[in-house]
RNA sequence: GGCGGCAUGGCCAAGUGGUAAGGCAGAGGAUUGCAAAUCCUUUACCCCCAGUUCGAAUCUGGGUGCCGCCUCCA
């Protein structure tokens, strides 16, 4: 068993060799600080957080890998400081808004942290040398203070997008500025560093006073942070052309050595056919929608289910689907914590292969077996359901006041494997206040059973009348929650109307325990009726 | 015009030569006074045509449809 990636370089699924052995050394694209981030962000980001994830998984084959994570904030650029103009501030105030924001959007999405974060403007004598680099090597020359890249000098160039230059029409989409056309010796020629203009930001340079181009930025960064080989470099496929294959021409023609041996690109995320992008404004921000009631391994759950490489509808019912199925994962994940007093099982810890049952030894090989084959998260998940499937119905058991047995115990080491796998996809237990369940017959629930989580996402599911919103209203999302107010009930009271109901219920006033059940329910508290008659209340 | 990708049940989506994972929805059943919740069971020959093969969703050719990139973009 060996990871295998698909290499946009070679169109092809190659096996994955570290340049160095156990050890990797990874580049992601990071976002330009003008606004929040939206889905196709959390996407791209939720599933390069699982590929790091599992190479750093203790259970990969051979071992953990020792992986360096590094993502840059592109902190300088024409649209942040058209933002800041808009807004009346500074463009650093944009940017570290925007930076702020990010952490906040990815932390609650359980995408950890890169080991380093790069910003543009902290990078400028990197970027610079590089840039003087070039130019001694001929492969750059500087017109007007502006420098630029020679494109027709780097052999190889389009090699990442399959690209001819000749072949190529130019300006196909019509859209080219004259003055800078002027100024170059070769259309597809790109800027390295540009010419301050006035009322601009701008440093100093050999070449005048001025700010870097977007694609010298990651070319610097990576040579600053990782050295000139890096094993793998990441990017959404709507960075193929022209970033990284820019960013291969400079490196390349500066280090003559090749800038990363594994290029991985994620699919878009698309609204209804199009692609999501602020230019379209058909995006849905990640913030408005966990503010909506989605919950975050609700929407890591929709993306994975997904292969990563392929385009990704986001629609309203694919998002409920998501919730329904992760209400179930969930309360398997969950299981061991909510129940630990019933259960006793130990927290999580990395299960040895050798120590587990036939049955569960082969789930975790398919498992291994989806995700080396160029991270199938999909296929993966069908593993983690059958895993969770029994794990789920013990909960829901439990969670009604029923106590586990002898069997149930035994299950120990499947819960173990769940969590370590879903750790592997970044999917845990969603954080959300667990509530005591009380039992209105006194001999049976000792247990102090706690509700499952993930309230919110399924309240998000109930109210799924809200259409999809056409392309100008910036939240295409459930309606908002808030269906039932927490009860302000105390457990005597529950308790003395559930016993009422019964009594109604035994007289055959069905009229009066219905309305004693909705009344309840208003309350956010739910009746679950079990065989024999008994009754036991939750919490919503 | 160039480059790349996709087309699988009601919806989403795995599956690259041997007779279709999984999730959601639906249906049936158990439980219930009813409901909810929960549990169990269950539903496809894979866009079209022509080939290769003992055998194809999976390979080849052609067609149709859709998407991305060629401009800032995850």
């Amino acid at each position: 068993m060996t990871l295998r990636l698909t290499n946009t370089l070679s169109r092809a699924k190659e096996v994955f060799t570290p340049l160095v052995d156990r050890r990797v050394a990874i580049y992601c694209c990071g976002v330009t600080v003008y606004d929040l981030c939206h889905l196709g962000h959390a996407r791209s980001y939720i599933v390069w957080d699982v590929l790091r994830r599992y190479l750093s998984w203790p259970g990969q084959s051979g071992g953990a890998y020792q992986v360096t994570f590094v993502q840059n904030f592109t902190d300088i650029d024409d649209k942040i400081l058209n933002r800041a103009a808009e807004q009346g501030l500074a463009m650093e105030e944009v940017s570290e808004r925007n930076i702020m924001a990010y952490f906040q959007d990815m932390d609650a999405l359980n995408i950890l942290r890169a080991d380093s974060m790069p910003r543009a403007t902290a990078c400028l004598d990197g970027i610079r040398a590089l840039i003087a680099e070039l130019e001694h090597k001929g492969a750059a020359y500087s017109a007007d203070g502006d420098v630029y890249f020679a494109v027709m000098k780097q052999a190889g160039y389009g090699k990442l997008s399959g690209r001819d230059l000749s072949e190529q029409q130019e300006g196909a989409s019509g859209r080219t500025t004259g003055e800078e056309d002027a100024r170059k010796h070769h259309p597809f020629d790109f800027a390295l560093w540009k010419g301050a203009k006035p009322g601009e930001p701008s440093y100093p340079s050999p070449w005048g006073p001025g700010r870097p181009g977007w694609h010298i930025e990651c070319s610097a960064m990576v040579r600053q942070e990782l050295g000139d080989t890096i094993d793998i470099h990441l990017g959404g496929a709507d960075l193929i052309f022209p970033h990284h294959e820019n960013e291969i021409a400079q490196s390349e023609a500066a280090s003559g050595k090749p800038l990363a041996r594994y290029w991985l690109h994620n699919g878009m995320v698309n609204v209804g056919g199009e692609k999501m992008s602020k230019s379209l404004g058909n995006f849905t921000t990640i913030r408005a929608l966990l503010a909506s009631g989605v919950s975050p391994m609700t929407l890591r759950l929709f993306v994975l289910q997904a292969h990563y490489r392929k385009p990704l509808d986001f629609t309203l019912e694919g998002l409920e689907a998501a919730a329904t199925g992760w209400k179930g994962l969930s309360a398997a994940l969950a299981l061991g914590s909510t129940h630990q007093a019933a259960l006793g099982w130990s927290e999580h810890q990395v299960v040895a292969p050798a120590s587990l049952p036939e049955d569960l030894k082969a789930i975790r090989e398919r498992f291994q077996e989806a995700m080396d084959d160029d991270l199938n998260t999909a296929a993966a998940l069908g593993e983690l359901f059958e895993l969770a499937r029994p794990l789920r119905a013990l909960a829901n058991r439990l969670r009604i006041g029923d106590l586990p047995s002898a069997a149930d115990q035994a299950q120990s080491l499947r819960w173990q494997l769940l969590v370590e796998l879903a750790g592997v996809l970044g999917l845990q237990p969603d954080q959300s206040g667990s509530t005591p369940l009380s039992g209105s017959n006194p001999g049976r629930s000792a247990e102090p059973a706690r509700l499952a989580p993930e309230t919110a996402a399924s309240a998000a599911t109930s109210s799924a009348a809200t259409p999809a919103t056409p392309a100008t209203t910036a939240v295409a999302t459930p309606a908002a929650v808030a269906s039932v107010a927490p009860s302000g009930l105390s457990d005597a009271a529950i308790e003395a109307l559930v016993v009422q109901r019964k009594a109604a219920k035994a007289a055959r006033d069905f009229a009066s325990a219905d309305s004693l059940r909705a009344e309840l329910k208003a309350q956010g508290i739910e009746l679950v009726d079990k065989p024999g008659g008994v009754t036991v209340w939750l919490r919503g």
